[in-house]
DNA sequence: ATACGCCAAATTGCATGCCAGTCTTATCTC
DNA sequence: GAGATAAGACTGGCATGCAATTTGGCGTAT
């Protein structure tokens, strides 16, 4: 499979752009596969060293993540990766959930027959991946999924959101995805937004997309209070 | 009036944060009041000595704007004001309309009671602008009124996408402000906004949000294909 | 007169150096 | 022995200098 994650994690050295914007899709990249989880400090020195450039263009890359709000500025103290409080993760997803309805809407009316390919490949990807309890193939494939709907909204302003969206609350998702038959039931779910898009009904779509991203928030709640149940709530900063 | 946008205009030297912060707000604030326009050049020497900095913190800055989708950059061409064409420009206010209408829906909820008379007292403004053909000044109030509801989500991740968003889209919405009725008009759908998140109905609140907003995208349809239509692109191109 | 090519000026991208504020540690005093 | 204070190291913020690339203009040739 031709994932975006996969690709771009492969291209470690991309001469064709700046400097600055390979070290935002390298930090990105590193930060959407749980490399650099959040709260971790970020060094200016360390990183320009990591990545062979000065530290000009790792702090424009900085600021640009800052921007998007995947870092977060501690004033003199340097920079982190964005740490979201339980309610703003909460309140992320609702956000989430409602610009994922809006593109499967919008996309059960614009989507592209090559994009209707792609998005079968990943919903067999992802599958297989439940099929096989393989977790990160199938945190790849649903990543795939998703992004080829917003893709496929050919609404560019929305895709941006989505993806900065994305990024941002990523870290916590996966730890969703461990969850045990959340993948199982995400496959069905996915079926109906797949149908929904196809046969371009797209208020069907938009309120069962919006109904999956909802269900993937009440899950991270309910594993949250599990957590907070058990009594160990170191567990709970270390998993989100 | 303590309108956001007028008490950032009147402040322009805060020394409390850095300078490169400082550039940005400053720069947002430009672009947001139509002092620089979609498609303006942005040079960075010229800000540098405009703002009496250096180069870097001006780069910086615009990275920040970059990452937030303000402004665009052409490469070594140097970066400009973001321009949307009318189909992204549509395709925002359909982002926009959803994001406001879960705002709304939120605040029902929410709400805290400082910010209801915030409400109340932007939505008189809007009143008293509409009522004395005050463009500007309803312009500004306008603002107030959807930033307050924006605030009163108490969802802090929303209303950080729904600043960009707002930012992004402001300089076209204030054409819309001068179109013939259309302050009239939205003085009773934010009316209805704000009795139905008075009364905690968060559905109304999202309904009645996203019909006004949406009526905002149909009427810069409708000037534009009016003036289409009067044969002169030109004025397209000078009004967006 | 127009088109092609080359040179110069300007502008962006990156690196480095210095300064200011913050954190840490060690020593001194109570 | 413990706490407070001061000094030094560390880290982020900014300015400046250099290299690379684009653009604009001017000259020449067709």
């Amino acid at each position: 499979m031709r994932s975006a994650l996969r690709s771009a994690a492969d291209t470690p050295a991309e001469n064709t752009e700046s400097l600055s914007a390979n070290v935002v899709h390298r930090l990105e990249v590193e930060i959407l596969k749980g490399q650099r989880r959040p709260g971790d400090r970020l060094d200016e020195r360390q990183l320009a060293e990591q990545f062979g450039v000065s530290r000009t263009p790792v702090r424009e890359a900085l600021q640009r993540l800052a921007a998007s709000g995947l870092v977060v500025s501690r004033g003199r103290q340097g920079l982190q990766v964005a740490q979201l409080s339980l309610a703003d993760l909460l309140d992320a997803f609702s956000v989430a959930a409602e610009l994922e309805a809006l593109a499967s809407a919008q996309a059960a009316r614009r989507i592209r027959s090559e994009q209707r390919s792609r998005l079968e490949a990943a919903h067999e990807a992802c599958s297989a991946a439940a099929k096989g309890r393989d977790v990160d193939a199938f945190y790849e494939a649903n990543f795939e999924f998703h992004e080829t709907i917003s893709a496929a909204s050919h609404n560019r302003i929305l895709h941006d959101e989505l993806r900065r969206l994305t990024v941002k609350i990523s870290p916590y998702r996966r730890t969703i995805t461990y969850q045990p038959g959340r993948m199982d039931s995400s496959i069905p779910e996915h079926g109906q937004v797949m149908d929904a898009i196809f046969r371009g009904d797209g208020a069907a779509a938009s309120q069962v997309m919006r109904a999956h991203v909802t269900l993937l928030g009440e899950g991270l709640s309910d594993l949250l209070h599990f957590l907070r149940m058990s009594g160990d709530e170191n567990i709970i900063a270390e998993l989100i």
